[in-house]
DNA sequence: TCCTGTGAAAATCTTCACAGCT
DNA sequence: AGCTGTGAAGATTTTCACAGGA
């Protein structure tokens, strides 16, 4: 869902550093290792086969395997990979080693949960400011950050430093608040309005619309209905987008 | 593999009727023009040309072209879509022709929003119940709805009919919640919990991980970062082809 | 033995470019 | 003319299957 492209490879001769420039594919499948690594971490493992973290995961190992590749050699031929090592690398890769701050437009129904939503501290993001049009709702406290104003946005963008800006608005502010992220020197959006976002060439929005994914979950569901009218049906073959766990 | 439009499959596989399989990327990419069309069809547009629409979802035209191909042909050259036909065509495979009942389980912190997030009833979906496990929060009033116990699930399931399942509970607990939901013969789940579930093989699971998005970004910005930091780097990544950003 | 890392094949998805209809 | 629909080419992603190290 990218909405541009990220060729690099300058075409300067490659004392290229430490950037391997994975699949995008790749890149958006890291942090559910991850997520499983911590999990299987705290569950006391040491080391962990392709299979394994393939399964916790939820995907195939064969794709875990080539994933992991392209961040190097990694595991032990015969053990597996190791957990704290393995973490270490994927964290790297991520950019997690460094705190990214992160601010949060609008603070209706949805980013006042975004606000408090612990899966962002708890896995390396801080939320550090808060903004909002509504004269209503400035000073307002919400876990802990005062309400602003989004005025103040540039300003503040810089003293904290935010590297990220997430838009929790209705559709019509959306396109005006990315412009002043993009001013503010924001290069990164997580965008949860419904609505097409047009930013700067180096500037990345991934979009999370919760309608859509319901509207694709009832699309299968209006597909299974149709097949179970019918007779024979083949049963799912690839419908989901999850592997058939079977642990 | 090219598929062919619904004429008979000669070879008497079965009359298979109306259900056009369509390639998950495609399935994917409906509901985002469903919205622009919507978004053009209020602005008063009766018709649209393939390259208007994509630039109002954020795709290129061939791209569009293609994907609407497959749904049949719905555009008459020389002219475009007609808004009203495709819209009608597109809810219909998505399936949106029929209410669908929702329910969402775990009112937390997320949960809480989600239960009055707008964009759900707007775009076709009802919430009918909302379920958690927490004693002290059963009987709360949130948006209209009160909170039922979990235990309660399998009943209203089947009078309300649900379709859909929302889980919106911490990690540990959405595993049990989706067995439950299967179990009351849910099809289709959406989980917003930071977990891989398992599942039966015709049930279809979508997963929205708020952190996931954040480190999806944060390697972007880590990549910018590394490329900003070496010698000639430059903005040189030029060979951006995004649509035209219109101002 | 077990398991990773990886070429090569297969499947899927995107883009091009133009035939053909209005 | 303008625009859709679509084969064919190109790019990416997934899967297979096995070489080779522990």
């Amino acid at each position: 869902m990218s909405q541009q492209r990220h060729g690099s490879t300058p075409g300067g001769t490659g004392d290229v550093p430490a950037f391997p420039d994975l699949p995008e594919a790749t890149i958006a499948r890291l942090p559910e290792y991850l997520r499983a690594l911590h999990s299987l971490g705290e569950g006391g493992a040491d080391t962990i086969s392709s299979e394994g973290l393939a399964a916790a995961a939820g995907v195939n190992s064969a794709k875990l395997r080539k994933d992991l590749s392209h961040l190097g050699s990694y595991g032990t031929r015969g053990v597996g990979y190791d957990v704290a090592l393995l973490i270490e690398q994927i964290e790297y890769v991520l950019g997690l080693d460094q705190r990214r701050a992160v601010c949060l437009v609008g603070v209706g129904n949805l980013g006042h949960a975004l606000a408090g939503y612990d899966g962002f501290a708890s896995r390396g993001f801080k939320i550090v400011a808060l903004f909002d049009a509504d004269e209503a709702k400035i000073g307002e406290r919400i876990h802990g950050l005062v309400v602003r104003h989004i005025d103040e946005l540039r300003q503040v963008a810089v003293e904290e430093c935010i590297a990220i800006g997430v838009i929790a608005t209705p559709a019509g502010a959306a396109q005006a608040v990315a412009d002043e992220l993009v001013a503010a020197g924001v290069t990164s959006i997580l965008n949860f309005a419904p609505c097409v976002l047009s930013v700067p060439a180096n500037v990345d929005v991934r979009k999370v619309d919760l309608a859509i994914e319901l509207q694709i979950l009832s699309f299968h569901e209006h597909r299974k209905a149709s097949l179970t009218a019918l007779p024979g049906g083949r049963s799912a073959a690839g419908a989901g987008n999850q592997e058939a766990v079977g642990s």
